[in-house]
DNA sequence: GTCATTTATCATGC
DNA sequence: GCATGATAAATGAC
């Protein structure tokens, strides 16, 4: 149903509800779908500087952090996600680049 | 100490190159052969890293990039479909 | 929560 | 000057 409902193509996930051609048709996300806006730098400084203390929000932590820098709960709990996933690329990365040479 | 890690992985994109002409032959001719449904399996993406001798964060980049870009012109891009096309044609004729 | 994506944006190649 | 590869926000599946 996923696809079929969201116009998202998880190939891993959704593998038995892959139509053909579905995913030329605009995702119905898409519609809805708010702009990506990037961060002031005052923004980025703040949510990188509390990433060094824990990667993870503490609780009641993303309010205090949303309502310092003008982001919505939401952002700052997305970000922190995107950002533990860069993390994880810079590690596997290093890993790929170390065992090469 | 932010700002060294932040710098050092900004890098990737200040150092970027292009791929191949073999590479970005090998991946179009994936990428048109399975038009219906370009969302090639983790497998895949390692055998397409493998022959094109890239990584397989830099396939799942490149497809990303393929589908949103194709979509966008979805009819510009009819020539490079219709060639690859018939390559595989011509290949599975063989 | 992770994570494969979509989309816009960035930085570079040529 | 755009084409191209990589990254930054944002979404959805699970």
């Amino acid at each position: 149903k996923c696809e079929l409902v969201t116009g998202f193509h998880c190939k891993r996930r959704c593998a038995v509800n892959a139509e053909d051609y579905r995913w030329l048709k605009p995702a119905v996300t898409s519609l809805v779908r708010k702009k990506r806006r990037p961060y002031s730098q005052t923004q980025i400084l703040g949510l990188e500087s509390e990433f060094i203390i824990n990667s993870y929000l503490e609780r009641g932590r993303s309010t205090v952090l949303a309502k310092s820098l003008n982001l919505t709960e939401r952002q700052v709990k997305i970000w922190f996600q995107n950002r533990r996933m860069k993390e994880k690329r810079m590690f596997m990365r290093e890993k790929l680049t170390n065992s090469k040479i | 100490a932010v700002m060294i890690l932040r710098s050092r992985f900004l890098d990737a994109r200040r150092k970027r190159r292009n791929f191949s002409k073999q590479a970005t032959e090998v991946l179009n001719e994936y990428f048109y052969s399975h038009l219906s449904n370009p969302y090639p399996s983790e497998e895949a993406k390692e055998e397409l890293a493998r022959k094109c001798g890239i990584t397989v964060a830099q396939v799942s980049n490149w497809f990303g990039n393929k589908r949103i870009r194709y979509k966008k012109n979805i009819g510009k891009a009819q020539e490079e479909a219709n060639l690859y096309a018939a390559k595989t044609a011509a290949a599975a004729a063989a």
